[in-house]
DNA sequence: AAATCGGGGGT
DNA sequence: ACCCCAGATTT
């Protein structure tokens, strides 16, 4: 109960005010802990303020078409967050005549909700007491308490969760929860957290052993992979364009994009006509690269490096292979969500202001 | 148990 | 260049 009230007593003076702290509702609750799956609180903001304009309940947001839902995740990353979270509105409404599941243990049961955004819902919502563990609890319980067992191992997910049910707070759940998160958020960060003022000082392990930086222990992780992308903006005469639906499995699933020709290495003009499956390039000429640098976009896991070509081509009067593929006009193409790779693309080369 | 899935920001 | 972020799902 000391370690409850130590950091409850610091979150009551210096916490942050956020729209879905103020509201009980479970809808913007869920909605507002997907958002911020992996995510901080200033990337995520604007976004939920977007949710929850364009879609104020559930219903709202089962009704909608995933396109329309994906496009308003458009630059937020993690794909899968969007189209699991219009899955489940769309389960809620159907399945569950719209009633919200109020338990941790239902609530574990909605795809893209696992244990931590199940606790915090559970807890947030509905008062139920189930502690959170997240990455700031990870490196608070770390520090405070001299773990040094890695977090993304199997021993370790046990062992803090243990140590979060240890020191949890039964009697007031959802502002432990907020408490021991909004902590590591703002004071025991990742860096320079700032020790010299810590409640926890004389208490903590990390801080009296002069260990504070190097916890919490967390495995490496792997190399990234490289990646080359040619995109081809084929456009006819009408000032269309072509863009298809990635529907593999790969990232940016569902996602936006223009015809395009992975390769081992970058390409130059003769070795994309080469390539090209997607038209039939009759002069290389007519290929021409549009960026002078390839636009290196990274992500997690992998290194992109993309080159955007032009090809005009009044592709309506052959006979290509049209049929995965969707005609639109530049103006057009805003509708549609988009890797960022490919929306910054279109600001610096086809939008003027 | 390890790999996959984005994008932005800090150091 | 490397790390982290109110993690979940698949392999």
């Amino acid at each position: 109960m000391e370690f409850s009230n130590i950091i409850t007593t610091w979150y009551r003076d210096n916490k942050r005010d956020l729209p879905w702290r103020t509201t009980k509702d479970p809808y913007k609750i869920w909605l507002s802990e997907i958002i911020l799956q992996q995510t901080q609180v200033k990337q995520g903001l604007p976004y939920y303020e977007k949710f929850v304009t364009a879609y104020p309940n559930v219903k709202a947001l089962a009704v909608a078409h995933e396109d329309e839902v994906l496009k308003l995740w458009q630059g937020l990353g993690y794909y899968s967050r969007a189209r699991n979270l219009h899955h489940t509105a769309k389960f809620i409404h159907t399945e569950l005549d719209g009633k919200f599941p109020d338990t941790f243990k239902d609530l574990l049961k909605l795809k893209g909700v696992g244990e931590y955004t199940a606790a915090a819902i559970a807890s947030f919502a509905y008062g139920e007491a189930v502690p959170v563990v997240d990455g700031n609890v990870y490196r608070v319980l770390s520090r405070r308490f001299g773990i040094d067992t890695p977090i993304n191992t199997t021993e370790g997910i046990k062992q803090f969760k243990q140590k979060a049910v240890k020191v949890f707070n039964a009697n007031n759940p959802a502002e432990h929860n907020q408490a021991i998160m909004e902590f590591g958020a703002l004071f025991c960060k990742p860096k320079s957290p700032d020790c010299m003022f810590c409640p926890f000082q004389s208490d903590c392990v990390a801080f009296q052993n002069g260990q504070v930086d190097a916890l919490p222990v967390k495995l490496k992780k792997m190399k990234r992979r490289k990646r080359f992308f040619n995109y081809i903006i084929v456009q006819n005469d009408s000032n269309e364009i072509l863009i298809q639906q990635r529907l593999e499995k790969d990232i940016w699933q569902k996602l936006f994009q223009f015809p395009l020709v992975e390769s081992q290495s970058s390409l130059d003009q003769i070795e994309l006509k080469d390539l090209s499956k997607i038209i039939d390039v009759i002069d290389e000429i007519d290929l021409q690269k549009i960026n002078v640098k390839p636009y290196k976009h990274v992500l997690s896991h992998q290194d992109i490096y993309a080159d955007f070509w032009m090809l005009k081509h009044n592709y309506l009067e052959t006979s290509i292979d049209i049929e995965s593929y969707i005609s639109v006009s530049f103006n057009n193409l805003e509708k549609y969500a988009v890797p960022i790779l490919i929306d910054k693309f279109m600001k610096e080369h086809f939008l003027d202001s």
